[in-house]
RNA sequence: GCGGGUGUAGCUCAAUGGUAGAGCAACAGCCUUCCAAGCUGAUGACGAGGGUUCGAUUCCCUUCACCCGCUCCA
């Protein structure tokens, strides 16, 4: 499936339109449109209901190690400054880039390795056969893992040495990094890609945080920022939640809400927005049963979104190798989805569920932790003083059983709505052919949604305007309409109001014809086998409620 | 952010230095007793800004957005 066709049908349709469309649009921003919203709001339901609402704390659910609670928050977009410094979103969102003039190429600051060598005599880069007659030298730089192989290769390369005299070279200091060498003497530096030395421009601040202002007056002392994830709330109202609500962890606490990310590049459709919507869960638990919590999670929620239609192949659970993972977590996977914007054979992640250890509590404590220490201290800055100070309340936690205190270690499912959404409307995309009034086969586009997600559950049709159907047909229709979205249609040939109704993904589709008028029967037509079968007026709202309410 | 491409109605396309034409969709009506494209009618567009010109949708510049590649990606 091409995903021009997917995006036109959701323009055509209203499932998304582009942001500010009508004032060209802003880049990496996107509005729901009438069936949109429906979808995207039946996806967060659903997980909201079979994550909180309706979780059985009494008993212990298939594959858990034991009986759970699970709860919700609603936090703010804008938090204390300090929250970020302590998450570490500060820091890291905060790199400065470097850019080469030459390779167009940009290079994080403090993660570009570079060394000293001595260019006294040697060939003038660039130059004709001309050498240097004063002291000089060059930096050599590169991002390459083999770093002492790659400095010294593009070392000869610029001073046009030969490899067999590499023993000629002469390096002036150990290897740094850039952010270590003074930005005057950039004009000797030779980026990791360039062909000549003094190609770097300054290193500029690259923020994936948007910032605002608390107040009217607009200094650094106001200055706050939208939250990159719905976590950090979590995590700063633990003790909160444990304080108010008599829950015992182990606990899950769930929160559903926008998080903001200045994105470089917003790419394919709704995939990397600037705005979006995530649905994450910081489950509590004691550090020895950290692991089984890690892989119930894990599988729980695989199976989630299998179960909301992503049943296929394109979606897959990936558990990160081990290089990938921070040393305090344990186990982080993800759940991710073959997206047809994507080469054949990529993924793109739907959600991640991360073993987070005590990183997130300890740093909201006693200041933000060193994600490299081992075990966890925390980071120090230049001064011997910690980098970012913590909240220094305490947020372990006692056990009223046992009487242990711990800081419990937190498992951290973290889905994307939009993305969630994006996968079920590319899996739902169907081409399929059907046959018209005629016989003749015709290419049908087909939205296979799972009933529960589908925007409208049921659509009414009188088969034709005269002997009483359509007034029937009305009273069915108000009568679904108290319980789900339906849609109500009588314009037009029968066969075009399906199609209609194909595309937009409904379910089932009832039509009141002669028989219903006599008999008192209406038929229900399927959306993905195009069966019909009769059942009883009296019966439509209680057999479409069975069939388009969740497990 | 860089390089390349694209931008005319909801969609698919056309024409033109003198303000744009069609098919389908959508809408109103007619006809229709189960899988869209029968009939009639009305509606609807040159992404935005600036420049050149008597006059710009067309030529030039800028900008915005989308697509492809690079870069980035907690």
């Amino acid at each position: 499936m091409e995903m021009e066709k997917l995006v036109s049908l959701c323009r055509r349709r209203g499932f998304l339109f582009q942001s500010s469309e009508i004032y060209g649009g802003l880049n990496g921003f996107w509005d729901y449109g009438p069936l949109g919203v429906e979808l995207k709001r039946n996806v967060k339901d659903a997980w909201w209901r079979d994550m909180v609402t309706a979780h059985d704390d009494l008993d212990a659910p298939p594959g858990a190690p034991s009986a759970y609670d699970m709860t919700g928050l609603d936090c703010t977009i804008i938090m204390h400054p300090q929250v970020w410094k302590c998450s570490g979103h500060f820091d890291l969102f905060a790199d400065m880039l470097v850019e080469c003039k030459e390779s167009k190429k940009r290079y994080r600051y403090d993660q570009v390795r570079c060394r000293w060598v001595d260019g006294t005599g040697m060939q003038i880069p660039g130059s004709d056969n001309q050498y240097a007659s004063q002291p000089t030298r060059y930096l050599i730089t590169t991002v390459a893992e083999n770093e002492a192989e790659e400095l010294e290769k593009r070392a000869l390369k610029l001073l046009k040495v030969r490899a067999k005299d590499r023993e000629s070279l002469k390096w002036d200091g150990p290897v740094v990094t850039l952010d270590t060498v003074d930005t005057a003497d950039f004009d000797k530096a030779l980026a990791p890609e360039a062909t000549k030395p003094g190609t770097f421009g300054e290193p500029r601040p690259f923020n994936l945080m948007f910032e605002s202002y608390a107040g009217a007056i607009q200094d650094e002392k106001n200055k706050v920022f939208l939250r990159p994830e719905t976590a950090q709330g979590i995590f700063v109202n633990f003790k909160n939640v444990i304080d108010s609500s008599r829950v015992k962890v182990p606990v899950g606490i769930a929160q559903i809400g926008k998080s903001f990310r200045n994105e470089i590049t917003p790419r394919n459709f709704t995939f990397r927005s600037r705005e979006f919507e995530q649905m994450e869960i910081e489950f509590f638990c004691h550090p020895s049963q950290s692991q089984a919590w890690y892989k119930y999670w894990r599988d729980r929620r695989m199976k989630w979104w299998q179960d909301l239609g992503l049943a296929g192949e394109r979606l897959i659970l990936r558990d990160h190798d081990a290089d990938e993972l921070s040393h305090y977590s344990t186990g982080t996977a993800d759940i991710e989805y073959a997206f047809p914007f994507l080469p054949e054979g990529e993924y793109g992640e739907l959600e991640g569920i991360a073993h987070r250890g005590d990183f997130d509590l300890r740093s909201h404590m006693e200041g933000k932790l060193d994600p490299n220490s081992n075990p966890l201290t925390v980071q120090l800055g230049e001064d011997g003083k910690p980098l970012h100070k913590g909240s220094g309340r305490d947020l372990t936690y006692r056990d009223d059983v046992t009487n242990e205190r711990f800081t419990p270690h937190v498992i951290e499912p973290s889905a994307g709505a939009d993305r969630g959404t994006l996968a079920l409307l590319c899996e739902a995309y169907t081409e399929d052919t059907a046959p018209d009034d005629k016989g003749k086969e015709q290419t049908r586009v087909v939205m296979k949604f799972h009933p529960r997600v589908a925007p409208i559950k049921a659509a009414v049709f009188p088969l034709v305007k005269k002997d009483g159907m359509p007034e029937i047909a009305k009273d069915l229709y108000r009568a679904l309409k108290k319980k789900f979205p339906a849609f109500y249609d009588e314009k037009g040939a029968v066969g075009r109001r399906y199609r209609r109704q194909d595309e937009a993904g409904t379910p089932y589709c009832l039509t009141v014809d002669g028989e219903t008028v006599q008999h008192g029967t209406v038929t229900l037509r399927d959306r993905d086998s195009l069966e019909q079968v009769r059942i009883k007026l009296d019966d439509v709202v209680e057999e479409i409620e069975r069939r388009v309410t969740g497990p």
